[in-house]
DNA sequence: GCCGTTTTCGGCCCGACTGTTTTCAGTCG
């Protein structure tokens, strides 16, 4: 993972999003945001590669992120830093609160964060203030408090990027995440590393460029946080206590505690020192000696949240999870054609490179103007997806859609147009305040619809920036059933969507599913394997996964 | 600030929704 272009690609969003707050040129701040994303998604590291190669940067974009990566910033993001309090900037993650209104706040009304304006609509500060009605305070409140609960946590992409830096960072024998990361839940509210190491990787931690805050320097265990925000927990291990202090590290808690009980009924002790018969070792150095040891099976990570995974591992009965390496393609992608930033040709060559027996392109349908999208474009691009066919024999090519599910359900385009494409996924990306009552209905008739295949990121939720839509997914996932619609796990990690409560809502009333990375770049492919995080801790198995099947099953699934 | 079989200037994704307004600004996808 290239992570200078992560960060290069954040400093030029935070500069588009300050240079927006103070009255810049709009279409220069949407040049920053594009050369950001194009940044982010370049499959090379720019630290190694020529920026000026990222479409769209140009000569003064180059020089920024030249002068950022020698010094970690540059000269105009520091100017309009200083003009600029943080707070202000965080005002503009309140949803329906842009740049224009928290400028006004802040130079009117000294409101300078988003916890300042919480305590000034409660003050009524901001009664008989033009443009804040009673409805604008009220979704503004409602906002802030979402913000505050999803704070201190980061989604999982965000977190894994971190920890795989760290990671390489540290000349280390043996080291390895633990904890919610590795258990691969969607939010994650601190990084615990273990490492097998000499004391002096403590010191060599703390100096890393990352580190913004020392919390807590041992020499077991040392705490930082880092620029980015996040906690991260350094401990060190003895290598002969390797397996135990993974699994007790892991978690979770309720799963720790279960596996003790059992350690404590054979009348021995289990620590993150090892499964102990008084003084004697019964299993340390790895888990799955320790699980064996207690007469059960290994859990893999993600089943560890304590809901009846250790009884089903005492009884041999945990299910045969898929695995990233069960996936045969992905049903769910886009190219430059719409929003995507890599060209069809490029997405195709690196799906083959991750060795797929099918990859279907899904650009979005006309419904959604923005992307411009016509039928000739997309006929056109079928015709380029024939001829590309050719060069990749051992790799079948889907042409398909991304449909726009409308309020009142109905999508883009009529049946006998949506019969030309392999693959049909149909997604909500509007009217998202829609009631429950509506909302699904409009599921219902996507269902419904005969050239409809797959619903795509079902509750449309953004982690930490939009809440999921309101449903009655019982009654939709019933009519999924019935007609053979699957629901998408998307593995965009800010959607994970599908969440594995839902999942495992869906699979109980016999849903399939399919688990995709909704790439817009060519990074992006890899984040199915927080997919599969998602299908593993609500017991998936390739049984339910229809992009585990072979092209004939699923293409035979795909006509309902 | 970027880009160019509309090419070195003048465009740049565009329409809809929301809450407020009494004709529209701001935000979003």
């Amino acid at each position: 993972m290239a992570r200078a272009n992560d960060e290069a690609a954040a400093a030029l969003t935070e500069y588009a999003d300050l240079f927006a707050l103070t009255g810049g040129d709009a279409f220069r701040v949407r040049s920053y945001q594009k050369a950001a994303k194009a940044i982010a998604g370049f499959p090379e590291d720019i630290a190694h590669a020529d920026v000026r190669r990222v479409p769209g940067v140009g000569e003064a974009i180059a020089k920024k992120v030249e002068e950022f990566l020698s010094r970690g910033s540059f000269r105009q993001l520091d100017d309009l830093r200083a003009r600029v309090p943080d707070g202000v900037l965080r005002l503009t993650r309140v949803p329906t609160l842009g740049p224009k209104t928290a400028m006004f706040l802040y130079q009117e009304l000294g409101i300078d964060s988003p916890a300042a304006l919480a305590a000034a609509i409660s003050a009524g500060r901001l009664a008989g203030v033009k443009g804040f009605g009673p409805k604008t305070e009220a979704n503004l409140l409602k906002g802030i408090e979402q913000m505050e609960q999803s704070a201190r946590r980061v989604h999982i992409g965000v977190a894994m990027a971190l920890a795989e830096r760290i990671m390489g960072s540290l000349p280390v024998e043996r080291i390895a995440y633990a904890g919610s990361l590795r258990r691969m839940r969607d939010t994650i509210g601190d990084v615990d590393l273990l490492t097998v190491a000499p004391p002096s990787v403590m010191e060599e931690f703390r100096r890393q460029p990352y580190v913004a805050e020392v919390i807590a320097a041992g020499d077991k265990k040392t705490s930082v946080r880092t620029t980015g925000g996040v906690q991260v927990d350094l401990r060190r291990v003895p290598a002969e206590s390797w397996g135990a202090a993974l699994q007790y590290f892991t978690g979770s808690k309720e799963h720790n505690v279960r596996i003790r009980e059992i350690a404590v009924k054979k009348g021995w002790k289990l620590s993150e020192y090892g499964l102990f018969e008084g003084e004697r070792v019964i299993a340390a150095e790895s888990e799955e000696d320790i699980y064996h040891a207690l007469g059960m099976q290994w859990v893999p990570p993600p089943l560890r949240e304590g809901g009846g995974e250790v009884s089903a591992a005492l009884k041999g009965e945990l299910p045969e999870l898929v695995t990233l390496e069960d996936l045969q393609g992905d049903l769910h992608t886009h190219t430059t054609l719409t929003d995507g930033i890599a060209s069809l040709e490029d997405m195709v060559a690196a799906a083959s490179a991750r060795g797929y027996a099918y990859y279907a392109v899904t650009d979005h349908a006309p419904d959604l103007v923005m992307q411009r999208m016509t039928l000739e474009k997309a006929l056109a691009q079928r015709a380029r997806l024939s001829r590309l066919q050719l060069d990749y024999p051992n790799m079948r090519l889907l042409h398909g859609t991304e449909l726009n599910i409308g309020p009142d359900g109905s999508v883009d385009w009529p049946l006998d147009v949506l019969d030309g494409f392999d693959v049909r996924v149909a997604s909500v990306h509007s009217h998202f305040t829609q009631s429950r009552e509506e909302m699904t209905r409009r599921f219902i008739a996507a269902c419904e619809n005969p050239g409809v295949q797959i619903i795509g990121h079902p509750t449309t939720r953004k982690i930490g920036k939009r809440g999921p839509v309101d449903a009655d997914w019982e009654a939709v996932f019933r009519v999924a059933a019935r007609t053979g619609t699957a629901m998408e796990i998307d593995s965009y990690p800010d959607r994970s969507d599908l969440p594995d409560d839902l999942v495992r809502l869906a699979r109980h009333h016999g849903v399939k599913f399919s688990i995709d990375s909704d790439s817009h770049a060519i990074p992006h492919l890899a984040h199915q394997r927080f997919g599969v995080g998602i299908a593993q801790r609500a017991g998936l198995t390739t049984h339910d996964v229809i992009n585990t099947w072979p092209l004939d099953r699923l293409l035979e699934f795909l006509k309902r």
